[in-house]
DNA sequence: AACGATTGGTTAATCGTTTAATCACCCCCT
DNA sequence: AGGGGGTGATTAAACGATTAACCAATCGTT
């Protein structure tokens, strides 16, 4: 048995039934006039020999690959897994595949991957853009996941109103000092999530905004939050931009000595994998990406599919609601009512580090 | 000015030096017979239209479409990023693409992912198969990355000798008592690392060995590891498999009062990003994972190259020894030598969770 | 009964590239 | 001078699918 059975193709099945490769490609797209009886028995056959288009001859014809890019920007993001499985799913649905480009976070590096893409024929790219780049017309159509307020936005989390979620979240459980934690403040992003947490902000209460790369840059690379010393001032809770900048405040505060959630809440931002994996296990809030990819991959069939008309550059969600996709709260260990202690956490605590001698 | 600039084919720079098609393919190609002159007017011409070879039709000719597809198992797999960039990157340099397909950790669904690469025409295959999936004849070059001691691998990080640098690490810092975290036992990447492990344990250490998994079966999910009380029988360090365990178990211990290092060295896997973020910063150990697909790439695109005599199913590594790429140890600050307390955690630390009343 | 409309199918061109086969020359050698 | 051997280019056939144009029946109408 000869395991490697050569492809079918259109004429092996016309030349079986003893018709030709037009009524076989009719037959099978369901386009031209062929008997219901005959298009059955194609199909039929067509099912026989395992048959499946071949990509490049139709690709070749019709000038469509079926295929769609994805331009990533960070070296390493994590929000990756997330936004690659959901935009993999989202096209293969509509019958698109996914190639992928890394842009190394430069923006040289971001032209010459969506030239690479072009190169091979993509029919349309979803790009999460690198920082402060606008994406102009490529000569193909361009959905971009950034931010509400990026000027070119095709679809994205409504960063704001996660902002505002998480807030109304601690404000509810009554904290009244609440430290906000960014790490870039030129990020679209992180700003609609700090403006929005802003905006929630009720009279009396009181919150100061601190920046991770500031920080850094003044006391150099790893040097800490100063958390604990908030929480000495009274500050009862830590709203972060993102989940890593939220472990580092976690683990930065255990360290130090205060419990969380009893000392001092934390809550992060995208529901990143290990969100659950610490403990306290990380309240957070959670972009819906199958919702996002849904949306940026249906603009860019349409626009795709539309023919001439299509756009060649930036695509738009069907509507500014479209565009922006609510945030959902998550709610698990790390966020609780201020105040004095739940549970005491000195057990077992000594100075040689818990170890009893 | 017309931006829609139709792109130039053969033919347009043809006919704009009146010569044939023909001429200008072997002209850009260098494989038929031109003059050098004429190759040099070809080239220049090429190069001011803009010309870029349409993929789909030297697909649709020679039968290779210069794609390779990415299949990944887990569905939030942290790893990702580190692995789709150091594909992606390493194709893009052999001037392959890389389509991805998520196979949502199911068996079903990684057949009908492969399935759907195989119909988009990939040359090849690089997958990261599924726990216990073992990947056959597909009519395709597969590169398997998995582990050393998975039959069928074709690359991948040498897990035990990295599980081995880790306790020659922690032993070399003193630790008598060390535990071992994995999560799944029926992992072959995790056996490798505890089997490296065990296999450096020199006379007169003791090592325990937990399984998260296991713990969660008896005790439900997210229940606690019970680190906090090894700590209590005199265990000083803890070396888990992964660095989402490794986290779990330094907020663990953290919460549980046990300082990091001072009580309890930690340790993880693979450096995800998470690794530098938290305080104390993971010392862990991470895969060469630019090698890794160097290899993997490699061995497809020989085997793609190689034409007939091509293999249908998994492909090897042109060496043992380049099967198994060696791991680096990267110390940071959550390993220390064990004993009396470096120092002292206890600070801001009362009942009230760490803040003055 | 003849004509137009409809149905069911075929022919052939086309997409852009590669490549085997062929051809027209010029040069060199006997 | 005439044939062999290069050299530099052209011709034409493929790859596989799609689709406009065409053709041969059959059917319905008046």
């Amino acid at each position: 048995m000869d395991t490697r059975r050569v492809r079918p193709n259109l004429s092996l099945i016309a030349a079986r039934l003893d018709v030709s490769v037009a009524t076989v490609s009719n037959a099978l797209s369901g386009k031209g006039r062929v008997s219901p009886e005959l298009a059955l028995k194609i199909r039929s056959a067509a099912n026989d020999l395992g048959y499946v288009p071949t990509m490049a001859g139709r690709a070749l014809r019709t000038g469509r690959s079926h295929v769609l890019g994805l331009v990533l920007p960070d070296i390493a993001n994590p929000l990756f897994p997330q936004i690659a499985q959901a935009i993999e799913r989202a096209a293969a649905e509509a019958g698109y595949g996914v190639l992928i480009a890394d842009s190394r976070n430069e923006v040289s590096t971001q032209t010459e991957a969506i030239g690479r893409l072009l190169e091979r024929g993509v029919d349309g790219i979803v790009i999460v853009p690198r920082r402060g780049t606008r994406v102009a017309d490529i000569g193909s159509p361009v959905a971009v996941i950034d931010s509400p307020s990026t000027p070119g936005n095709t679809v994205s989390a409504d960063h704001w109103q996660g902002g505002q979620a998480v807030i109304e979240h601690l404000v509810a459980l009554g904290h009244r000092k609440i430290v906000l934690v960014g790490n870039n403040p030129a990020s679209n992003v992180q700003n609609d999530r700090i403006g929005g947490m802003k905006s929630r902000l009720p009279p009396g209460t009181e919150a100061r905004v601190i920046w991770a790369e500031k920080i850094e840059a003044a006391q150099g690379p790893g040097a800490p939050l100063g958390l604990a010393a908030l929480a000495r001032e009274g500050f009862t809770a830590c709203a972060a931009v993102s989940d890593l900048l939220a472990l580092r405040a976690l683990t930065e505060l255990l360290g130090a000595g205060v419990a969380v959630p009893e000392g001092m809440s934390v809550t992060g931002f995208d529901d990143l994998i290990w969100a659950q994996a610490v403990r306290p296990a990380l309240t957070t809030i959670r972009m819906d990406m199958p919702a996002i990819a849904t949306v940026a991959v249906g603009a860019l069939t349409a626009a795709i599919e539309g023919g001439s008309s299509g756009a060649r550059g930036p695509v738009m969600a069907p509507s500014p609601e479209a565009g922006r996709v609510p945030m959902r709260l998550i709610i698990r260990d790390s966020s609780a009512p201020p105040g004095p202690a739940i549970k005491t956490n000195t057990a077992n605590r000594s100075s040689n580090g818990g170890i009893p001698e």
